[in-house]
DNA sequence: CGCGGCAGTACCGGATGTTAT
DNA sequence: AATAACATCCGGTACTGCCGC
C-alpha cells in the first residue's frame, strides 16, 4: 500500500548517478551535464519524487514557511480572511506554507514558533505582547500597514495611502453634488485614524468648508454609531457623511432614515472600509475596496524579496484603495 | 549577537552526560534517573534550549503540524475565521502549528503540503478537487460537519445537530406566541440544507402546521432575499419567519418593515447562524450561536486523539448550537 | 546472572566541500 | 576545465551494549 516515498537515492539508482548529482540537477544549479539532468529529472518525475522538506531544513536552515500574525480582536472582520488568503495564495505559488500563529496571552513570553523564515503581521501594534515577540525573533518581519512604536524594527511595510483614498471618496461626494460632508471617525490610536482625521481636516480647509466630525469606537455598537448619525444629522446642515469604522454602514443608514433622509438622494452615505454587506443594503452603499487579498500577496512578496534577495529591497510598497461607487451616494 | 542555537550537544556537555541521556530526559521517557533528569533540565533551562524541529521530524516522520482547509468561495463569513482560530488555539496548546492551505484551482492535482501530521477540513464536499487531494494523501482527516461523498474516507468528524438546534428555535417561537412559521432555507446539496429542510417539515408536521417555505443561494444577494420574504409575506399568514442562508437577517428586516410589518411585535424573525451584525441591527435579531472557535478546537482535538492514541478514538462528536434570544423574537 | 543507567552509534534525507576522472 | 563520486554534516531518535552492583 505505502512503498515508501522515494529519497534521493532511489532516484539516483534510477538515473544510475549520485545523489550529488541529482540533488544538483533538482536544484538547476551547475555543475551537472544538460543529459544528465535530463535523465535525472525523467526519473524523478517517474518516480513522484518529492524532496522531504525537514530534512532539506536541518541542512539549510530554511524551513519553507512563514508565519502569519492576525491583529487579535478584531480578527472576525472579512478583511482579514482576505487579506490571510492573500498571504496565502502568494505563498503558494513561491512552494512556501503559511503558519496561522495563534494569539498569545499578554504575560506569555515563550517565542513565537521558531521555525519560520520569517513574518508577516498586519495591523500591528508594539504593544501586542506577540508583536514584540515576533520583533525580537530577529528574523524578516513584512508589515502590513505600519507597525505602531516599531516602524524601524520590521523589515518592510506595505501600506495604504488612505489619505489619497479619501480625498478621492470626498471629491467623488462633491461631484455628486454634495456641499458639506460630515465624518464619523475611528478613535485615536492608529496610523489609519491619524491619516484619516488629517486627510479630512486638511481637505475641508482646502474647499474652504467647516469640518463635521464625531469619533466612535474601532467596532462601535449599533447604538454608538446611531447617536453618532442621528447627532451629526440634527445639529448640522450636512448632504453628505463618511463612516469609517467597521460595520456602522447598516445602522448609519438606519439612522439617516430614521432621521427622515433619503439616501442616496438629499443625503449622501459612504462607508471607508468595503464589506459584502454595503452590497446588500438598500439603497447599497459606496466605499472604498481595500482589495484586502492583494495587499496580503503583496506583503507576502516583500517578505519573499527580503528573505530571498541579498540586495536591499524596497522598504515600502504603496497601495491605493479603489472607490466603489454604489446607489447611497447616487445623487439627486 | 547570535551565538548559534544550543543543540542536544551543547546541553549534554552542561550537564556532564550523553545526547542519548538528554534527549530522554527532556521527552521524560524512563531510562534515566530522577537526578540526572533533573540535571538535564537544569542545563537545558540555562541554555535556552529548544529542540530543532527539522531535526525531529527527520527522524520520527511527524511534524507537529496540521493542515487546515477552508472552504473556498465562502471564506468571508466570520464563521471560518473564528473557526480557523479555535483550530489554532487547540494546536497551539498541544505545541502543534496551524498550516493554512491554499485553494487550488479544480484542475491543479498536485497534492497538498506532505509534512503535516493530519488535516482539518470543514465543510467539505468530495467534489472540491483540493479535499479529494487530501483525502488521497491517506493521512488522518477530521471533518467540521460531514464531508459529502466522502464520509467514509475521513478519520473523524465534529458535527452540529441542527434538527435539535432548529427545533428549539421553533418551539421558542411559538412559546412566544407564533402560530405560522415560515422559513427561507438554503438549496440543497450539503448536510446542513437536508437537515433544515427535513427538521423543519418534521417539527411542521408534528405540530399540525403548514410548511411555508422559499429556497434561496447559500450567500444570498439582498434582492433574493426581499422577495423570498416579500413573497411570504404577501401570500401567506405567517407570524415568525426564520431565514437561514448567511447575510440574509438584514435584508429580511428591511423586507419586513418594507411589507409593513413590526419584527419583534407582529413578526416574530429568526436568523439561523449567529452573526455580529444581528446584534447590531434594529431590533436586534434572534439567531444560533454555532461556536465555530469551539467547534474548531474540537476538530483539532479530535485530530490529535486520532494521531496520537492507538485505541481508535471516537469517529463522532456532536455539538448543539445555542439560542441567543434578541428582540427581534421578543413578542408582543 | 540480571538489571537499571547511561554512553556509543547507526540512521533519517538532503546539501555541499573535497577528491578523483 | 568540466563532471561526477565520495565523505561529511545538519540535530535529533532509538537501538545496542558496556558497566557496576
Amino acid at each position: 500500500m505505502t512503498p515508501r516515498k522515494p529519497t534521493l537515492h532511489d532516484v539516483a539508482a534510477a538515473a544510475g548517478v549520485s545523489i550529488a548529482a541529482v540533488s544538483f540537477a533538482l536544484r538547476d544549479k551547475a555543475g551537472v551535464s544538460p543529459e544528465t539532468r535530463e535523465r535525472v529529472l525523467a526519473a524523478a518525475q517517474e518516480l513522484n519524487y518529492v524532496v522531504n522538506a525537514p530534512a532539506r531544513s536541518l541542512r539549510t536552515a530554511r524551513y519553507g514557511t512563514v508565519g502569519l500574525q492576525l491583529p487579535p480582536g478584531s480578527t472576525r472582520l472579512p478583511y482579514y480572511t482576505d487579506f490571510a488568503f492573500g498571504v496565502v495564495d502568494a505563498a503558494d505559488a513561491r512552494g512556501l506554507s503559511v503558519i496561522l500563529l495563534p494569539h498569545r496571552a499578554a504575560d506569555d513570553t515563550t517565542p513565537p514558533t521558531a521555525f519560520v523564515d520569517g513574518y508577516v503581521v498586519v495591523d500591528a501594534t508594539a504593544e501586542d505582547a506577540g508583536i514584540r515577540a515576533i520583533l525580537d525573533t530577529g528574523r524578516p518581519v513584512v508589515s502590513g500597514e505600519h507597525v505602531l512604536g516599531g516602524e524601524d524594527r520590521v523589515s518592510a511595510s506595505v501600506v495604504y495611502d488612505h489619505a489619497t483614498a479619501l480625498r478621492g471618496l470626498l471629491d467623488h461626494l462633491t461631484d455628486r453634488g454634495a456641499t458639506r460632508v460630515a465624518a464619523v471617525l475611528p478613535p485615536d490610536g492608529t496610523a489609519w485614524s491619524r491619516d484619516l482625521t488629517r486627510a479630512y481636516a486638511e481637505w475641508t480647509a482646502e474647499h474652504g468648508g467647516i469640518a463635521v466630525s464625531r469619533t466612535i469606537s474601532f467596532v462601535p455598537t449599533a447604538d454608538e454609531v446611531d447617536s453618532a448619525v442621528a447627532d451629526i444629522l440634527s445639529a448640522e446642515e450636512v448632504d453628505a457623511l463618511i463612516v469609517a469604522p467597521s460595520g456602522s454602514a447598516a445602522p448609519a443608514l438606519a439612522a439617516a432614515h430614521r432621521a427622515g433622509r433619503r439616501v442616496g438622494d438629499d443625503l449622501l452615505l459612504a462607508a471607508y472600509v468595503d464589506e459584502p454587506v454595503h452590497a446588500l443594503l438598500s439603497p447599497a452603499v459606496t466605499s472604498l475596496d481595500l482589495d484586502a487579498r492583494a495587499f496580503g500577496s503583496a506583503c507576502l512578496e516583500l517578505l519573499a524579496a527580503v528573505t530571498e534577495a541579498d540586495g536591499p529591497a524596497d522598504r515600502e510598497r504603496v497601495i491605493v484603495p479603489r472607490l466603489v461607487v454604489r446607489d447611497s451616494t447616487a445623487g439627486a
